[in-house]
DNA sequence: GCTCAAACTGTTAGCGCTAACATTTCTCCG
DNA sequence: CGGAGAAATGTTAGCGCTAACAGTTTGAGC
């Protein structure tokens, strides 16, 4: 199976091609070739078809990055999420590109894999590239990032929660809000003894303060938590019931903070027999495809992942035309689904 | 739930900020700075700390577009996947990020949604930034994608799967022998009648093509194949089932082209009340992390998703030092993981 | 035909940084 | 202590493109 012939040298470019030889080709400026590229309607019709024969002829293709520095405009856009592995942000990313690519920008992807100081060096990364605008998800951030990000004079737009003070905008949904909802879902069905498993990231511990929060309210119900580590996936939720089980043998109900968590749940119920959701009701968190398509089906908290992206680039591309009206705080909301599980 | 105050501006920028007033502050000329930022050993220790001093009292940050133009060097490698949603090639993104980011390079991300004028175009795009090096999943472009790259003078990875004939270099597995080897595998646990589902992408068109042949040779063995649009998920898995046991209701074993979609067969087998392997045995493709934590788990291809990111990071780092003595075709190889549901 | 504005095209002067080479300042040892 | 070579620093000349403005052509209206 193996088979390791030794490496060929790259074909070598042929000569590098370059704006000017487009012109000369063309018969005119170099000025006009920059125009016919960029703002075709701004050059006679003949000209531009002697412009394009010519570029389609030797095969020029524009150095961007030289057009960047004479322009001071990279056309990029940088997002930062904790990790790509998620299809968490998998749905927000794909709006942002989609939306982004309509309005002639590109995204420049970072992942933080759940690390502050990442975060920071992707942000002073991106900041030196002299991205155009930049996306990045949560709201909480080092006192540097923060800083940085408010004097790069670029938009920025937090994403996926909410805050009154945001660095720039922002464009979410209350975490805390979707926990305490959960959690009345939950206390509604009549679940008294009620267990919540999740990653230690900060939307997740915003997720667990609600969930608290609603808990307390009711005389009688009583909380079980299991912190693992950011970024845990199917066997997390696996342990999780395990280790929330062994804390409280009676529990009724498990809030997971994401539907990985939950499916992996799900699946060590399974696995014990212990029935859902008759002996153990399980929530999960994002609506994730897979949450509907599980047996039982997951209740879930729908969040409009997609939404936020296109929102987020939409935002930024407003401020990038220069317009001021967008309003700096979006609240998109959530949705309790109910479906088998809980 | 809803909450959107008028936005403020940004915070504008301070006066920007250039490598000509550290060098004025520290009392050297900008090439010092420069050296003292890029190669610190070639800067004496007073001199370096003066201007590491400078550079964080005015808060500079240096400009890469600028750097990149006067190097001819960017310090960025392109990344084409059909898509981030997939699990499967997160893996190998992140294994790609993290060793060419220990080289000092940066991952520029684009997805083409498995189209091929999508690939085109970012092929296009990203030549136009000029990066140094670029990564591109399969073997199968279009014409004008394979002459682009190979007159772009960079190096080049494929990845994903083998050819003896790459644009470059190809880091990857044979996704005929894959299919090849599953099919075995079904076979000698004594199926006979077996299903494909799988979406119409080229490396599953290849794992196909190995099932089919490898079930040819076997007197008595047939085979039901149910192909859907490429980048079909769970929802796909399920009813892929119902379509494959639509038209051969005996079927016995299924290999799905990828673990979402098996899992999703494995739910839809749970739903239908048919006994998962002793009825219909399921095998899918990739080995995700869910794969192992399913019930029952399920019986997969292993391919070393994370190795092909870093050895395609690893062979263009070299390749942008200068060596030459990588080899071309890097064969990783697969293995078929037994497991519950095959 | 002439005028004037609109449409188009060209010229000049950098964008902020680094390669390549030139110069100055050490360092070490006979 | 002088001189050669190494180490450190500086100078010059762009990288490939576009903003801003200057010039030229075109054509509508009279």
């Amino acid at each position: 199976m193996s088979n390791n012939p030794p490496a060929k040298a790259a074909t070598r470019a042929a000569a590098p091609v370059q704006m000017e030889h487009v012109a000369r080709l063309a018969g005119v400026s170099m000025m006009t070739v920059s125009r016919a590229i960029r703002e075709p309607g701004k050059v006679a019709t003949a000209t531009r078809e002697r412009v394009e024969a010519a570029i389609a002829k030797i095969g020029y293709v524009p150095n961007l990055t030289a057009g960047s520095l004479a322009s001071n405009r990279s056309h990029i856009v940088a997002a930062i999420v904790p990790t790509i592995d998620n299809s968490i942000f998998a749905e927000t990313m794909r709006g942002l590109t989609e939306t982004l690519a309509a309005g002639g920008y590109q995204l420049l992807l970072g992942q933080t894999g759940y690390d502050e100081h990442a975060e920071e060096a992707l942000v002073a990364a991106f900041l030196g590239r002299r991205v155009d605008g930049m996306v990045i998800t949560g709201v909480s951030h080092s006192a540097l990032t923060r800083q940085r990000l408010a004097r790069a004079g670029i938009p920025v737009v937090e994403t996926w929660d909410l805050t009154p003070d945001p660095i720039d905008m922002v464009v979410g949904f209350s975490n805390r809000d979707a926990g305490r909802a959960i959690a009345r879902y939950l206390l509604e069905k009549g679940h008294r003894r009620l267990g919540f498993a999740g990653g230690g990231d900060d939307r997740t511990r915003s997720r667990l303060a609600g969930f608290e929060a609603a808990i307390r309210r009711v005389k009688g119900a009583c909380l079980t938590r299991v912190l693992m580590p950011a970024g845990t996936s199917f066997r997390g939720g696996r342990t999780a019931v395990g280790e929330l089980l062994a804390q409280d043998p009676k529990l009724q109900a498990i809030f997971c903070s994401n539907d990985a968590l939950a499916v992996g749940a799900l699946m060590e119920c399974h696995r014990r027999g212990i029935h859902v959701p008759d002996e153990l009701a399980i929530a999960g968190f994002a609506d994730l495809d897979i949450a509907a398509e599980v047996e039982p089906a997951l209740t879930s908290v729908q969040v409009r992942s997609r939404t936020i992206g296109e929102d987020a680039a939409n935002m930024l591309l407003a401020r990038l035309r220069g317009d001021t009206i967008t309003a700096a705080v979006r609240d998109l909301g959530f949705t309790v689904v109910p479906r088998a599980s809980a």
